[in-house]
Order: C-alpha cells, then sequence, then structure tokens
DNA sequence: GTCTATATTTCGATAGAC
DNA sequence: GTCTATCGAAATATAGAC
C-alpha cells in the first residue's frame, strides 16, 4: 500500500478512501488488468469473417497489445495461480459477461467455421477448445515468460522486442499449418 | 512463514533455524520448483534421435508430469513476473547450468536437425528459438492458465485432466504439421 | 477529497529453555 | 533440533484536521 501510494503521489489514507481495504485494492487492480488481457480476442473470434482472417487479426492485436504491458499476462497468471477464485472475474472482465454466456458465443461459430473446414477437407478436425488454448497459448506465453526467455535465450529488452515482431509475421502460418490435413 | 510452517506442522521458529529468513526459504522453494519445470526437457532436445521423436517425448514427459503438479508453470510465472532476477536462476536450476553454457548444446543440435530437414525439403524453415518457445507454449501455457481456463471452457478438474490426455495425444501432430513446407 | 498523526494488527526474527 | 515466548519492525486501517 505504502508503494503504491507513492508512486501514485498521494497517501495511504488516501487509498484506503477510495478502496476500503488492501483486497478490494487488489480486486480492482485485477479487473482492470483483466480486461486488458485480451483485447477484441472475443470479439473477433465471435465476428463474421474468414477463419483464417480471424487468426492472422487476432494475433496481429494481441502482441502488439502486449508488447505495449509485457508483463500483464505474468501478473494475471500469478494472481489466478495464488487465487484461483479470481478466475471467474477474470473471464468477466475479458468478456464483459458471465461464462456460461461467453462460452457459446465464441465456441458457436468457431465450431461452424472449423467444421465447414474440415467438411471442405481443406482442415483436420480439431476440437474449438484444443483451437483456442492453441492459439492463446503462441500469443501469450512467450510475455507471460518472459523474463525466463530473455535469459534461456540470452535477449535484452530490445532483442526480445525483434522476437516478437518476427513472431507477429510467422505465427499465423506456423498456426494454421498445424491444421491442414 | 505462519502458513508454511502449520502446513509443515513445525513453527516459524524452526524454518528460520533452517532457512534463516524468508526471502531465503522463498529462493529455497523457487529452486526446488524451478528444477521441476521442464523434467529432461532439455536432455531430450539435446540429445541424439529423430526431430519427431524429440517432440513426441518432450510433450508425453511434459504433460505427464505438469498434471501431477499443475500449478507449477502458474507459480514460477508469478514468482519470475514479480522479481525477474529468479530468471537466471531459473534457467540454472532446470539445466544444472548457467544459461550460457545450455544454450549452445540445446539449439546447436536443434538448429542442425532443423537445417538437414529443410535441405530435404521435408520442413519449413524454423528459427530454433521460435521452435523451443512454441513447443513450451504449447505444453506449458495450459497450465499456466489451468484455472482460466477451467472457467472459460466450463470444466472442472477432471475435465481439464482429459482436456490435458486429449492434448497429450494431438499436440505432437498440431506442431510438426506447422513445420511442414 | 486530501492530508497528518496514530491506533491496531500482523509478521518476521530472536532469545533462551529443553 | 525443536519448542515457547517475546521483541521489534512494518504494514494496514482509522481518526480527525483542513
Amino acid at each position: 500500500m505504502q508503494e503504491i501510494a507513492a508512486e501514485a503521489g498521494v497517501n495511504q489514507a488516501l487509498l484506503h478512501y477510495y478502496f476500503r481495504s488492501k483486497e478490494q485494492l487488489a480486486q480492482a487492480a485485477f479487473a482492470r488488468a483483466a480486461s486488458q488481457l485480451m483485447p477484441a480476442v472475443i470479439a473477433v473470434m465471435a465476428s463474421d469473417g474468414e477463419l483464417e482472417d480471424k487468426v492472422a487479426r487476432v494475433v496481429a492485436v494481441e502482441l502488439d497489445h502486449l508488447s505495449r504491458v509485457p508483463s500483464l499476462p505474468g501478473y494475471i497468471i500469478g494472481e489466478v495461480t495464488h487465487r484461483p477464485e479470481r478466475a471467474r472475474q477474470l473471464i468477466l472482465a475479458m468478456a464483459g459477461a458471465s461464462p456460461d454466456d461467453i462460452r457459446p458465443r465464441i465456441f458457436g461459430a468457431l465450431k461452424a467455421q472449423i467444421d465447414a473446414r474440415v467438411a471442405a477437407g481443406t482442415m483436420r478436425p480439431i476440437a474449438p477448445h484444443t483451437f483456442m488454448v492453441n492459439l492463446m497459448a503462441l500469443c501469450i506465453f512467450p510475455f507471460a515468460a518472459r523474463p525466463m526467455l530473455m535469459a534461456m535465450l540470452g535477449l535484452d529488452a530490445q532483442g526480445f522486442a525483434q522476437f516478437i515482431a518476427r513472431r507477429r509475421e510467422e505465427l499465423p502460418a506456423f498456426f494454421l499449418g498445424g491444421l491442414r490435413p
């Protein structure tokens, strides 16, 4: 609380005036972060448009956005791991609706598009869940594991940014390639 | 410290006797966790054997292991995000050697194998870094984001386990599929 | 709404008996 | 090595002036 107050240029009493307790401040911070984890990803996936274009757009939007707040995924994952009850709030903040309401909207459209591709023989069957998880994993994980990857690959901040920039171009082809029959 | 002592069935004084401070206890816990994040992955990747077999073995070993400690990735990611200086210790604990020593061992062998496949026309070019990051992402992310995915996909613990079990079978084909020319 | 000052609680660390 | 008891520091929450 002291650190936060100092960084905000106020004192602890004011934080308490606005948030009433440390826990409620933590929840507010988490809610704001959660709403920024997957900007428009759900909207994109639920929208009309060719599957391949959706993938390309999700990758581009997501990597561009996370490049601006690279530690966001690590923060959210740490928080949700430590307090699993936040998971529901996370989905709610991401999508603006409850998990039960969101699920059909995303996975309904996605399943129909996958089925169409499979029927046309241009795609192997894949569960919509798996499709989404793989896409999220390939986009989000490099940021979540950023300090680890920087150490492992011997990159500084600039080198990491370049790594992501290349990824932005290559990832759609890699992802869609994994789905070819 | 109180919670940890209670769970361990001892008291705080004994924790201090063994670890001297909270920070040193945290480091010890982190080091132990780090050594379990990617069991044998580095060994497998640096070993002889066909690339396709390595991928299949890494996926199998990693998913089997993380299924037994599903919150390990989330803990490590949270810790490294909050304290990036732990990243070096993470690599060291994972591989038993410094990042600078490990890098050539993994990526040297990997690069040679990729180059051979590319020359034979059976694989698109891919940077060894990207290869490793994609593989790690697809294996580790589902566990790191487990509470979030459970909420998003509407799974309980058993449903998540089944999701991973299917993943164990499907992931190698998806991953290698993304590399075909 | 924002501050200073302070009360209250929690927590990490230590002393010392066994 | 393990415990009980306690010190001292730190942090959160509150009171009250402006």
